[in-house]
DNA sequence: TCACAGACGGTGATATATCAACCTTCCAGG
DNA sequence: CCTGGAAGGTTGATATATCACCGTCTGTGA
């Protein structure tokens, strides 16, 4: 069978285990999140970017590059995030066009004090679930699969951002 | 280094590689989607599971349980892809709590449309990406977290879906 | 020097997801 | 019976994501 349009068993297994994880790993951990921190998902991710920044401070559009958010996505969730004190917007003074977004106190308690509770749930579900070898060959297949797409930039998508 | 509160280099270039699969991979593959056959992720898999189930027909909540959506999603999906006359709603004779959900012709003309040209794309981004052991080995570390998941099923959990 | 193209960022409208009620129906226990 | 609880399904309010557009500024070239 080299029906091309279609998956074997074995490509269908690896498919569809894949797309279980990518459920139930990112649901579990963005519910843990929720409850031990008071964060989502998107808000840890842009204090993680925001702490290993100098002085915790980026240009949006850096944040937007590192998370491949768009910038109305970035600049709305800012906004939110802004409101709840986790973050603070200044404009760059030598050229305004910018703007810098600087983790304010509370930002840096938050994402402190979240990450070790979340890298703890990423140990449980994800790095214990597998030796050490596993772990390898998975790093080594996701690197494979993501070295894949940036090389195939179709370049006939409308959406620049992922493509 | 048993810092268990962060993750090792190995263990952190697994997780990191792994996140930056889910986030390109799915985009790309829903933009493709959209773009190719007029159909969102969701749409893709609430058609799948409706076509393989015998007449094209479901329970709501069967639907439920195999897009592990929460109910109220599904309704308001529902909503919509029939609004676009891909599904139809068919209240169950016997017992009215239920709700049947059948696939229209479009509906099914549009599946069988663009599972071919997803499919392809699974296959030339993810498969291919590959080889088979590799393939093997991801599997099997998928099933093994997927595992874990579902054996520590956590009791405090508000949302009793993904828990 | 004066348009003007292009990059960065923000805004409002729309689409989708999540949350909290609610209604209906069935069934089990008085 | 009949009453209360549980399950399926829906709805409307809210939160978040996406889309199309606009505004600001800067550097460039006529």
């Amino acid at each position: 069978m080299t029906d091309d349009s279609w998956l074997n068993e074995d490509e269908q297994r690896a498919w569809r285990s894949y797309l279980a994880v990518q459920t139930k790993l990112s649901s579990r951990l963005n519910a843990h999140l929720q409850r031990e921190s008071g964060l989502s998902g998107s808000d840890y991710e842009v204090l993680v970017h925001l702490s290993e920044a100098p002085e915790g401070r980026m240009r949006a559009f850096e944040l937007g590059e590192a998370t491949r958010w768009e910038k109305s996505r970035i600049s709305h969730h800012l906004t939110r995030m802004a409101g709840r004190g986790l973050v603070e917007r200044q404009p760059c003074a030598e050229d305004s066009r910018y703007a810098d977004v600087v983790l304010t106190e509370a930002g840096r308690t938050a994402i402190v004090e979240a990450a070790p509770r979340h890298v703890a749930h990423v140990r449980e579900w994800f790095v214990d679930a597998m030796s050490p070898e596993e772990l390898a060959a998975f790093a080594a297949a996701c690197e494979a699969v993501a070295e894949k797409l940036d090389s195939s930039a179709d370049g006939d998508c409308p959406s620049a951002r992922e493509c």
